[in-house]
DNA sequence: GCCAAAATTAATCGCATGTTTAATGAAGAT
DNA sequence: ATCTTCATTAAACATGCGATTAATTTTGGC
């Protein structure tokens, strides 16, 4: 006997006839990155998610073993291609210079801006149980490739000698990823430009700074 | 009747004889304080932060109306002497120079390393209801402060004369903000040293990459 | 046509949270 | 001496969470 039978809105219990497409597994998945990626695992609901995709709540644990499985499935597509470019980036041999890589950094943060919210959560924050793996895939892939890129660069005469490369690494991931994480607070309290344009002067600006300091004496380095 | 008549250790109900100082309630500020500044807001519950501070969870909402109450009272308390440094800072005329201001800036960060979590937790983080109020209270007022003083800087010539100010402030919170907020995923992924001769060796290089930059070239700046 | 497998729903379970209540007993004022 | 106020406890309340279950319906192979 079905429940709501002069309206043809509510869903019936059962399996629904017709559409063999996993297309409830989709609605959880794509739900799940606008709102996980948006709010964190923490702050959203396995209930929300479900609404938000239209779906029963137990799907979830029926396709994705659990709201953990769900955020997990959904994180692996989505940061496949970013750690591809990164990966790509870092692992040429040339184009490697330190220009570049902070340039192409940069624009794949301003292109995918749910990359440093994600990093500020997932990496900075001691909390969610994924840290210890996100630290471990990314950061721990990610830096020591980079800093082999400044070993390089500085043996190659086209940095300072005696810089620590470790150190440097810390130097550039603060000037070029901080602006992308502090970016809700500084447009509020600096004025800073989101837009394009305010963006790529960003770029140029922290490559800049990088690459010569912020000092106009004549005082040379080292 | 005392349920535990037996036993002197557990508490019987009611007001405990003696003892008219407010020892409940600095119990709940320091154990607040302990796993507040830790753990951050969400991640401590009410009796966890009672059981710690051996007293009865209905306390919190006796002496703070809720555990928001006692987190509000705890954080005021904890920041005040940290305001008042960066203030003080920020608002002397004399020694305002950058290099000063930085290497400042970063020895307030190593002395109390609970400020890194609380501001990637409370500030950085969209999440918490108390970020509206530490953007507006804390960034809000040191980050203009800061842009005064490297709009100083460069109008006496000490700074290169075409640098934005605001994007300067960025760039300066970045290289000397972002390794206290890092540290604890960089010490493990480029091994950076957090003892205080690591942190004295940190903060000379930070001084020198945001002053001289990292190039060896002369290709001079602008 | 039958029957096991797949897909979906409503309902609920167990647990943790922040908070509130009612009872209790000491302190302090009159 | 009495009465109000203060400080404290144990118990429970309401809510929201993730997860599970049982029932139900369709599909697809035989």
């Amino acid at each position: 006997m079905t429940r709501v039978s002069r309206s043809g809105v509510a869903r019936r219990v059962g399996r629904p006839p017709g559409s063999a497409d996993a297309q409830v597994r989709e609605s959880l998945l794509n739900a799940a990155r606008s709102l996980f990626l948006r709010y964190g695992f923490r702050a959203v609901s396995s209930r929300q998610v479900a609404a938000t995709a239209g779906v029963n709540p137990a799907m979830i644990h029926y396709y994705f073993d659990g709201k953990e499985g769900l955020y997990r499935a959904m994180l692996e597509a989505a940061i496949a291609p970013v750690v591809g470019r990164l990966q790509a980036m870092l692992g040429e041999p040339k184009s490697a210079d330190v220009e570049g890589l902070v340039r192409s950094y940069m624009q794949v943060m301003a292109a995918n801006p749910w990359i440093p919210g994600l990093i500020v959560r997932e990496v900075l924050t001691p909390d969610g149980s994924f840290r210890q793996a996100f630290v471990r895939d990314f950061a721990g892939r990610f830096a020591p490739l980079l800093r082999n890129v400044i070993g390089r660069e500085v043996e190659g005469g086209r940095l300072q000698a005696d810089l620590d490369p470790s150190l440097t690494v810390v130097s550039l991931l603060g000037l070029a990823l901080f602006p992308f994480i502090s970016l809700p607070v500084t447009t509020r309290v600096l004025g800073i430009d989101a837009s394009e344009a305010g963006i790529e002067k960003l770029i140029g600006h922290t490559v800049r700074v990088l690459l010569h300091g912020i000092a106009s004496g004549e005082h040379g380095h080292a």
